[in-house]
DNA sequence: CTTGACCTTCCCACCGTTGGAAGCCGCATC
DNA sequence: GATGCGGCTTCCAACGGTGGGAAGGTCAAG
């Protein structure tokens, strides 16, 4: 099978499939003497895992050990336990998080009369960095840490007294 | 006031400051005869305003946007609502995603003994593509389109019929 | 004058994905 | 056999936003 047919077949893109494999997530391909890299069902199968998991939001990274899990027949389920929960508690954070931003937004949108004349609470607050709906809004917490793929808010965006 | 003043002040890292000014997202700032970027009060309030909707998840582009809306004294607030209402939907789409995932994930993970024998339903999904939670996850749509700063989902993953 | 903290520019890395260019291959059709 | 098209190959660049660091200039205090 040419990596077009694996791609269509496993819903990941021919270009995935070569980077996935330059990265080392997944195997070498097996070449035709054109040096067509060729694939097995089973070769699929487990680009289908990779897929499933991107869906699920985890890292390449977080792939590889789960691939790794799932390669290992004398693994401890509760590896594969702890790396969901784990990953869930990621996302529960980026929720919250996203969710903080859009309580705050909405609610000075509500408050803004939404009409041709200028005035807005919403331009309001960006400018003074707190206003009206501060104490609607449960307050951004912002440091989100080891999870970065969503929004590289990661880290303190100032240095403030970093080198100290 | 030097650039590391303005940071502190401001928020936005010296870093970041340099960048919007080379993307043209701010306004050269004035130089010191040793070459030095120089910032005033006036400057500094327009760095806020950037770090506190950063800070609200908008991307550089609707940044922009909304410098120029709050810089234009003749605005109409009816568009600066419809910027904010957008970038809410955009966020409750994410949101929506990450909850799928989440609940996917916390679903599967209750069906998992999370002990040492290697028997795990969450493999088992990867592998399968579907399987135990299935019935109980709300589905996940995948396409995010615009909002593509959480994670680059962006799209479909495969080219499927894309052309057509 | 030296030291150290600051500033300058420039280039690199991250993550995952897509796009394109330049060049070969396979197959079908003439 | 020649031509053509679509697939394959590799390589390089881009996106968002941010941080890291090198190599060098500057400023103020000692």
């Amino acid at each position: 099978m040419n990596i077009g047919q694996a791609a269509e077949a496993s819903g990941v893109s021919a270009k995935m499939i070569r980077y996935y494999e330059q990265t080392g997530l997944i195997r070498r391909a097996a070449r035709t003497d054109a040096g067509y890299r060729s694939y097995s069902e089973d070769e699929v199968h487990t680009l289908r895992f990779v897929r499933r998991a991107r869906d699920l939001g985890f890292t390449v990274e977080g792939i590889a050990e789960l691939l790794s899990l799932w390669r290992d027949r004398s693994r401890h389920s509760a590896d594969v336990k702890e790396m969901a929960l784990g990953h869930v508690a990621g996302l529960n954070r980026k929720i919250a998080e996203l969710q903080s931003m859009a309580a705050t937004l909405q609610t000075l949108a509500e408050c803004c009369s939404g009409d041709d004349r200028p005035d807005c609470p919403i331009l309001q607050d960006l400018e003074t960095g707190a206003s009206a709906a501060e104490e609607f809004s449960p307050r951004r917490f912002g440091v989100l840490g080891e999870f970065e793929a969503i929004r590289p808010a990661s880290k303190r965006r100032t240095p403030r007294r970093e080198s100290a």
